[in-house]
DNA sequence: TTGTAAGCGTTATCAA
DNA sequence: TTGATAACGCTTACAA
């Protein structure tokens, strides 16, 4: 691989002149421009990444830390990250923290001594420990998750969000509406959801209905179970994420009721999944890759204050009027 | 961040002895090498990656580059190399290629430039021009893609597959199997499967009968339309890859055919959407993160030499006997 | 407008 | 068993 001084030799000036032209500091002739980007071309020479990160103490790096790397939310994400690093001419570099975190530690420090220019968090469980390991130096922000006091974060209001779903439910004549919740140790999204939940059930003066399960497919099932025999009338169910929704879709089906005319469903976060279902699956919509981009920006720019995106209730074919 | 020499002050010793602990290079006392861990542990001590990597030339990064990163398979494969990738104490840099690779040689110069120590592909087209901008250094592997000519790759037998399973759905009694193939371009991984089919189908006897869409889920609806037109008695659709399959179940649905009663389906690849419709879809299942963890320890262990796993046809809920 | 030289934090070579 | 030293490829004062 050709280095600076190949090209410095080969034009017949010194590295620093050629390392000026690159990075388009001040201080060459036009005409010693064109021989240096000429003979950059010839050798096909690429900046040492390494070199220069060593050199100017930091690096064209974006860290990614999800739960895990297959969720389809955190994807999403990832895909809004990937998009606005590459436009910085910036490369993504991707940790698994795992379900509870636990290797967010060590990728955090990872990072850092890759001299990453930020760190975008994915993730349910966000810990001090975790801006802890990251060091004064790497800054952070959370996506998909608000409240994070440990540094900014991107997000909706998650309890406004929840709100408007279920008084969409509600105006939609549904008044049996079950809450099929995530996981109760994911605080900081699940809690402020419930809360919306919580507050138009009262609002309407119905009686809410709260089951849970951990946010994945294969948690929903006996959730609606328990909540069906418990409320045996149910005509809507509000899922706080898209693979509980779709999962409670099907499930439903299986169990003999139509949705939407038996039952109505609503789901969560506007993945994938939601689409993936028959009917549809109407859901509560936060714009993933957006915010995902938008940490990226804010990151890089150094403006990197928490911001509030707008949700918005999609209507698919998974609720209806209430019978 | 504290440095390899401010260890070395603590401790009363060089760099160089500091350095030979931490690597487990022969030439050090038990005694220092008790003194030098305890001067890491206290001062936090983490070494710099980037200057490691200038000096050694080589760093602990894989490249991961799938033509879009939120895609169910793709994300499946990262997620095997990232686990991995981390038990041997690498990170994974991440790239999109796009749907037409057409970010696949930037990136492939971007790994190069960060010395990475090989590049796993997920895409499905792979060229020359891949091949050339990596360079010799950097060595490639191609997953869930047989056949690609530039560099090896792991994969399972895809026309075996495709027999085996359209095999599966006549042993089930079905004649009027319709094909749902996959974008013509994409020829590593379509035209081998369609050959299995049309095998089958040809031993069998029976007249193949093949539509096209582009493996996306949207693009299933109107050619199972076009299929349906063809082959109005048709007992059974085999799709090429699980989000047709998944969107196939749908919409039969959606026009009023039971699935499987009246008619069966069969997806390809085994990604999570083939659990997320209802009845779940029966597939031919590839090993996705079994392939992603064989090919970075490949990569590492320079092994690299392309390699086959089993396929196995899984029968979930949306095939049956034919009527 | 350009060159010289120092140094970023490591590791590898050589000498002690 | 250890230390001094050079070098990896680059950027940036500073000097010319």
């Amino acid at each position: 691989m050709a280095t600076i001084r190949d090209v410095a030799n080969l034009v017949g000036v010194s590295p620093a002149t050629v390392s000026r032209v690159i990075n388009g500091v001040p201080g060459f002739s036009s005409a010693t421009r064109e021989r240096v980007e000429a003979a950059v071309a010839e050798l096909g020479y690429e900046p040492d990444t390494l070199a220069r990160g060593l050199r100017t103490m930091q690096s064209a790096v974006i860290g990614v830390l999800a739960n895990a790397v297959s969720d389809a939310l955190a994807s999403q994400v990832m895909s809004g990250v990937e998009s606005a690093a590459r436009s910085r001419g910036f490369t993504v570099m991707l940790g698994r923290a795992g379900t509870g975190a636990e290797h967010a530690p060590s990728y955090l420090r990872s990072f850092k001594t890759y001299r990453a220019a930020g760190v975008v968090v994915i993730s349910s469980a966000i810990t001090a420990e975790m801006r802890r390991a990251a060091g004064p130096r790497l800054p952070m922000m959370a996506v998909a998750i608000r409240n994070g006091a440990a540094f900014p974060s991107i997000g909706i209001d998650d309890e406004l969000a929840a709100y408007d779903g279920t008084r969409r439910l509600l105006a939609l004549g549904h008044r049996d509406i079950g809450l099929l919740a995530g996981d109760e140790r994911s605080v900081l999204v699940n809690t402020p959801r419930e809360r919306g939940y919580l507050r138009a059930m009262n609002e309407a003066g119905y009686t809410p209905l709260i089951e849970r399960g951990n946010s994945l497919y294969d948690s929903a099932p006996p959730a609606l179970g328990r909540l069906l025999s418990r409320a045996p009338g149910l005509t809507a169910v509000f899922a706080l994420s898209d693979e509980m929704g779709a999962a409670t879709v099907n499930e439903l089906q299986r169990l003999g009721r139509r949705v939407p005319d038996d039952v109505s469903v609503l789901g969560f976060d506007n993945t994938r999944t939601s689409t993936h279902v028959h009917p549809a699956l109407s859901t509560v919509a936060q714009p993933l890759e957006r915010m995902g981009e938008r940490a990226v920006l804010g990151l890089l720019d150094g403006t990197w204050q928490s911001r509030t995106f707008e949700h918005r209730v999609i209507e698919r074919g998974s609720t209806a009027l209430a019978r």
